[in-house]
DNA sequence: TTGTATGCGTTATCAT
DNA sequence: ATGATAACGCATACAA
């Protein structure tokens, strides 16, 4: 049975109560008898029980990261992981730890209510992508302190986001740079937030140029390689030189389309992607690629919601995080 | 603020224990007040505090899912997400929530006792890969229920894994049927219970077809793109004419040093990866390797602990999933 | 600065 | 079949 603060107490000669305010760092106690009630606490390795901890201060060093259970598919690869590690290295650092809720379609309703209400969580984290997620509704109604990973583009809620208007239009630019004429764009779906503000980054470096945005080198694609495939066949006859894709599997399917038709990447068509895959750094050529701090955003996303949950304060918080643009040789 | 117990007894005119009742699901209720109270729970759609709940029952419905921060790197890709997808999706079936540990070196000490003491766990599943993990002393030696994902070599507990000694063999034997003389191999990590099992399967392999085990056709990696690049180089003077890379990325890693040394794949040296990883299907020539049911091991996991914990019983449990060989171009 | 007493929302034991 | 009541382990208001 594990120990608890009485036993601790009596263990140290003190009462159950200096205890817990040495264990919370209360400032009025003597240093004589904090140090020696801490010497017993790490003598029997003391851990201070959650659960009792929650019910009695509504505090209980645990926030919940809520993320839709497509999002690990969709984004084929290591956003998910990237995001994940950043969350628990940063709570890690600052003695939080982290719930994980998957939500699947079919447990919405339980999904929702479970985490406002189950009183073991003192905030969230939530990863969505889908603009209309109903869960964000369901938050901001509550009084769950929480952040989003990924910018809301209409209710006032905190977020912490890529800035992916920069990142789509810098990848634009530089294709405009290596004296491009026409430059299509293979956007994401536009109902979720980061193909939209991509997309949105194309035609801001377009204009910039004071170059028209033609329909005829835009397609839309859903984040995966055989959408960039179908959607870079769409755009052939409209005789692009160069295509921004939106992400970097669609890249890779936007290079099969292209070599299938008998073109040269990128003497024919120069490509730039986006999320610098393990793999763009490994096809051939390489994929210019734009690079995201997933991780470090994970990291911010704790600290921000600690930092709101530990001082609750009225203002909004909206944090935009740059991107890299990584050269390589599909581009140029 | 969240309904409580006495709330919903208030507003279905019965006590708060009969609530708790049927929310437990006792078998003396009278179907009628269940009925009634049931009907109180879904319209105010009330949630039980598991804080509460752990304090008074020792029991919370939160399992842990802890795993060496390494590993999400290590096995580069889509392993450590589908391993979570599978857990919190059984999870979410069984009416379970779970807390993810990322163990960080540096905060060791702190999360072992922490996960053991800490109250808010009914279990554990442990993701390690690393042969000498103490984790798993600790935990053995705890009276928390706990399953490893991935088999122990010398500890009688419980786990459930992958049979890699099977996909390795397999993998070698698939190579032998081509034809193939001298088949090489590229190990994981010796101390990785995984790198090691695979390896076995090779020899494994080598000794059903009376052919002997070469030192020269074995070279150790990490799993990682480079540590195969590097093998492979030094396997080269030894004239392979087929190589078992124990992970995908080891054996792209080992294409490119094959392309180097101006060889064909599969027509000088024929390839079989471990993983199939998205990747595998893409490369060219497309990579054949074994696919491991990484999500369902997930979702077994929960279920063999989930039952454990509610049917506490004495024998050990050990589960061997089967792999896959996935046929492509890169080995005929 | 420290101790005492109360309550957090459940489950479980004991009555009824 | 149901209700009252005592834990569970901790934080905190109040007393000292």
């Amino acid at each position: 049975m594990p120990l608890t603060l009485e036993d601790i107490a009596r263990k140290s000669g003190v009462s159950r109560s200096t205890v817990s305010r040495v264990i919370n760092g209360d400032e009025k106690v003597k240093p004589d008898t904090r140090d020696k009630v801490m010497a017993i606490i790490h003598e029997y390795n003391f851990q201070p029980n959650l659960a009792a901890r929650g019910l009695a201060a509504r505090r209980t060093n645990v926030i919940g990261l809520v993320t839709p259970a497509g999002v690990s598919t969709l984004f084929t690869d290591p956003y998910f992981p990237r995001l994940i590690r950043g969350v628990t290295s940063a709570c890690n650092a600052r003695q939080y730890t982290v719930m994980l809720w998957l939500a699947e379609p079919e447990f919405e309703r339980r999904t929702i209510s479970q985490i406002l209400h189950n009183g073991l969580l003192d905030g969230v984290i939530v990863s969505s992508m889908v603009m209309d997620d109903p869960i964000v509704q369901s938050l901001s109604e509550s009084n769950m302190p929480f952040i989003l990973v990924g910018r809301h583009p209409t209710l006032d809620v905190n977020y912490i986001d890529v800035d992916n208007v920069q990142g789509g239009m810098d990848a634009t630019l530089h294709l405009l740079r290596q004296e491009r004429k026409r430059v299509a764009t293979i956007t994401g779906p536009r109902n979720m937030i980061a193909g939209f503000d991509r997309f949105q980054g194309y035609k801001k470096a377009l204009q910039q140029r004071r170059l028209p945005v033609l329909d005829e080198l835009i397609a839309e694609g859903n984040f995966l390689e055989e959408s960039g495939y179908e959607a870079m066949k769409k755009l052939l006859p409209g005789k692009p030189d160069a295509v921004f894709a939106a992400s970097d599997a669609m890249a890779f399917g936007a290079m099969r389309a292209v070599r299938e038709a008998g073109l040269r990447v990128p003497q024919d068509v120069a490509i730039v992607g986006y999320d610098d895959l393990p793999a763009a750094s490994q096809v051939t050529p390489p994929l210019t690629s734009i690079r995201q701090p997933t991780e470090r955003m994970g990291s911010l996303a704790v600290d921000t919601l600690i930092d709101m949950i530990e001082n609750p304060m009225p203002q909004t918080r909206h944090l935009l995080l740059a991107t890299e643009l990584v050269v390589r040789s599909s581009c140029c």
